[in-house]
RNA sequence: GGCCUGGUGGCAGAGUGGUCAUGCAGCGGACUGCAAAUCCGCGUACGCCGGUUCGAUUCCGACCUAGGCCUCCA
């Protein structure tokens, strides 16, 4: 089944063909690392991790590059103030990121790489650039010359002539047009630098991406992917140094890009403040809920974040759950799980994440009626691809790490002295006394305890297999 | 101002020129000590106005409206 994807610079939806079938590269910008990242820093990674899975099926190697950007003015100023180096910010939000990512159902890239780590490259493809009569040097500064490279704006249907009379930045007095950005800039001495032909520097924002995507992936790469706010003046520059630095090679074939994320109608970002940090709702809601929310949008679309929408995805996460807590005994096939061919084309046509979640609630449905091994692998088979469904039902239904805070007491009504029992074993033995009462048709007894065992967010149901319970969300 | 997306049932959110999205919530019934879960049933959505068509939510045009990029931003 092919893979169709719209691509951003031809602006239509095209079937997807790698250069070298044996060697599919991709790349995707990743964070800056001087803060946590919030929820909608989160989509690109989400869908473009689906994007990966999607692709290691058809090809047998995948080169999936995200980069850490661990340069960058915002990160001094933050070490600035914390009055650290810029290590101790960088060293410590890049493992938060990983984290995150991590609880999020997020595959790691197989490469990772840091801008710190590559200035050799980027200072060698700069010195290319000057060579070759597309960049120059000004005052410590090295700046692309937009001027040099005529398909400037191509990607984001920006018309060259408008962007170099462009009267909305500001112009720097050593640029030879407003639209000429920063390859290279002059450190102080007390901002981290590194020594160059143009003296002690640092890297500007965009040639990182080339010189890394061209270290790792190669001088023309299959997708190269983004937030759809990364389109201009980003994209739009790495297109212009890779292809200048490379002759006139195509850089990325494919660019796709991911919309944003808003809240109460306006796009989440940090500039706006209206941002809800990922690592703080990692703490409220589980994580698969935010994962299953972040890719119940179609990806270029924007997607509306709201605490009815975590609820909804949480509702829908149970019932699936509920199905395979209920088939746990139904012994499955884990190695080559099925990917059933309603998921696969689904996310075949565009990534359509909405559509391959509806195919997943048709198959959540068959298993539920049908019970049988097929039915349940053909679940976790669609989830499976989607990131989804592959934790311990139980898991699931007792999400919370830790005990509700109202538990913490020394006596229970109930039990009576409780200091040495844990949260799971009170919950426990409540259980098996309101089984007695009922079993003793002690009914206003049993719905007491159940009333009790509410105040800690643990709901239980009388299932034909005896009781059970599990942890509100 | 330039470029670009959207406006679908209570909410979320796909899709299509002519019988079905899907999920969540809701309502009625069955089941249950009561709940929960499950099962059965229910709701005649496609911003507005024109046009094309036998037929448009879907194509075309205008309008209204929301949002994004043009500056750091996923």
């Amino acid at each position: 089944m092919p893979i169709s994807l719209y691509n951003s610079l031809t602006r239509r939806t095209e079937v997807f063909a790698p250069l070298d079938p044996n060697r599919v590269t991709m790349y995707v910008c990743g964070p800056t690392v001087y803060n946590y990242v919030h929820i909608g820093n989160a989509r690109g990674p989400v869908v473009f991790d689906v994007l990966a899975k999607l692709l290691r099926r058809h090809y047998p190697h995948v080169v999936y590059a995200r980069n850490i950007t661990d340069v960058d003015d915002k990160i001094n100023a933050a070490a600035l103030e914390q009055g650290v180096g810029i290590e101790a910010i960088t060293g410590r939000f890049t493992a938060a990121y990983r984290e995150d990512m991590a609880k999020l159902g997020i595959a790691p890239p197989d490469v990772e790489p840091c801008a710190t780590t590559h200035i050799a490259p980027i200072i060698a493809m700069t010195e290319r650039l000057i060579a070759d009569g597309h960049a120059y040097a000004a005052e410590g500064h090295v700046l692309f010359d937009v001027a040099s490279y005529p398909a400037y704006g191509q990607l984001s249907g920006r018309d060259t002539e408008e962007l170099i009379a462009g009267a909305r930045v500001e112009v720097a007095p050593y640029k030879k047009n407003p639209a000429d950005f920063v390859l290279w800039k002059p450190s102080t001495p007390e901002l981290p630098g590194w020594d160059s032909p143009w003296g002690r520097g640092r890297p500007g924002w965009h040639i990182e991406c080339s010189a890394m995507a061209e270290r790792h992936l190669g001088e023309t790469i299959d997708i190269h992917a983004g937030g759809n706010d990364l389109l201009f003046p980003h994209h739009e520059n790495e297109i212009a140094q890779s292809t200048c630095a490379h002759g006139g090679k195509v850089f990325a074939r494919w660019w796709l890009h991911n919309g944003m994320l808003t809240f109460d109608g306006r796009k989440m970002s940090k500039s706006l403040g209206n941002v809800l940090q990922l690592h703080e709702m990692l703490k409220h809601h589980p994580a698969e809920a935010l994962r299953l929310r972040l890719m119940s949008g179609h990806y270029r679309q924007p997607l509306d974040w709201s605490d009815a929408a975590i609820a909804q995805s949480v509702s829908t996460l149970d019932g699936w759950y509920r199905v395979l807590r209920d088939l746990a005994d139904v012994a499955v096939d884990a190695a080559p799980l099925p990917v059933p061919a309603a998921v696969e084309a689904a996310l075949c046509d565009d990534l359509n994440t909405p559509q391959a979640l509806a195919e997943l609630a048709v198959l959540a449905d068959a298993a539920r009626q049908h019970g049988t091994p097929e039915a349940k692998a053909a679940l976790l088979g669609g989830g499976a691809l989607l990131g989804l469904l592959q934790q311990d039902p139980k898991l699931w239904f007792r999400w919370r790490a830790t005990s509700p805070s109202t538990f913490a007491q020394a006596s229970d009504p109930f039990l009576g002295d409780v200091t040495e029992m844990s949260f799971e074993a009170q919950v426990e033995a409540l259980i098996a006394m309101r089984q007695q009462a009922r079993l003793n048709r002690d009914f206003a007894r049993a719905d007491e305890i159940r009333e009790h065992l509410a105040k800690w967010d643990v709901a239980i149901e009388d299932s034909a297999q005896g009781p059970r319970w599990s942890l509100l969300k």
